[in-house]
DNA sequence: AAGGTAATTCGATATAAATCTAATTAGATA
DNA sequence: TATCTAATTAGATTTATATCGAATTACCTT
């Protein structure tokens, strides 16, 4: 279950070094040396805690020269917080507009099963791009060739579509890999 | 210490069990053995959770006879993670940014204070929307119909503007009651 | 007051996690 | 190549925490 993907973020901000390492992060990029000196606490100590925050996609590494630099990840932790609020939020109605769903979803594919067109209207889009995702792994990694390749099997427009996917959260990216969000978080679900 | 807190809001959240039990409690109020036997763990151990959940501000216990309903505290959830957001924020720029977005919302507006066109880019349209939003009272909880009116006082098209408040976040809706987001949460700001 | 049900506390155990020192690896540069 | 520095890994220790069964408490109902 990739409820634990959001599980994960929050236990890696759920300590007391680690909260304070973001806090220096806020400031600016920092190595780990510097973050150690600044915590009075080992080299290796930070470098497991470092490695916990990078797992959970609150920070991004960037190496120059033999230094790795350290930066907040904005658009994640973003994500996952609002993935979060999105989540706790009452599922209810959920059947009501379960034929609408499949009517519209029929509409826009054709006899092949290829996407006929993307929909400009918001719900619509959010129903087929939902159909759409649907068609990936959950929990499976992909590269964005590979994302390309699956998208382009029902539509030629890879590459909007693949942005869609980021928007309305039903993937979320992290140093060009691509995976699918759960379910909950996909935007228009419970709209 | 205020970062203390945060970190036990999250640490709380850190853990699978208890994220089942948020994940539950999002459907509606449950009681401890209510909770147990859905995850198959003993009343002890849910006990034990909960407690954590309670502490943590994440959840609230209610007494009806002898039996405590949990429900989730959506209130505090929301301030803790806008808080993270607040926190994490770089404090540059902020300024740097003033004169251009009070440029853009003066070219929007008509004598009459009423908003022209509804901006098709995005950042534009994000400074517009952070206008319309901070014409509304924080904290007060209004109807879909009290929204509609007040966005017709500045534009026709009130549904697309009171969907453009949900998706960047600029308002939450819990059923069908619609609720300022805390300006940290607002999408646009730092971007 | 007696009995019942839900919740909590206690004590024990096993797993996980934070931290250290020492050793190793990875890159860069002289 | 030799060497410097930064980062990571390994191994050990200590502390924290998730979980259970058993005992206890809290409150309700008869």
């Amino acid at each position: 279950m990739q409820l634990d993907k959001q599980m994960l973020f929050f236990k890696a901000l759920g300590d007391p070094t680690r909260m304070k390492i973001l806090h220096l992060l806020s400031s600016g990029p920092l190595h780990g040396q510097a973050v150690a000196e600044r915590l009075g606490l080992t080299s290796p100590t930070i470098s497991h805690h470092l490695s916990k925050l990078r797992e959970s996609g609150a920070i991004i590494a960037r190496r120059e020269k033999n230094t790795i630099y350290f930066t907040l990840n904005d658009k994640a932790i973003r994500q996952n917080v609002s993935g979060l609020l999105t989540m706790l939020e009452k599922k209810k109605e959920e059947k009501q507009s379960m034929e609408e769903k499949e009517k519209i979803i029929k509409n826009f594919f054709d006899q092949e099963g290829r996407l006929k067109t993307i929909p400009a209207q918001r719900k619509k889009k959010l129903y087929v791009l939902a159909f759409l995702a649907s068609q990936l792994e959950i929990g499976k990694k992909y590269t964005e060739k590979e994302i390309n390749l699956i998208i382009q099997r029902y539509h030629e427009d890879f590459a909007t579509i693949r942005r869609e996917f980021i928007n309305h959260q039903f993937m979320f990216r992290n140093e060009g890999i691509y995976e699918l969000n759960p379910p909950e978080m996909w935007l228009g679900i419970n709209e």
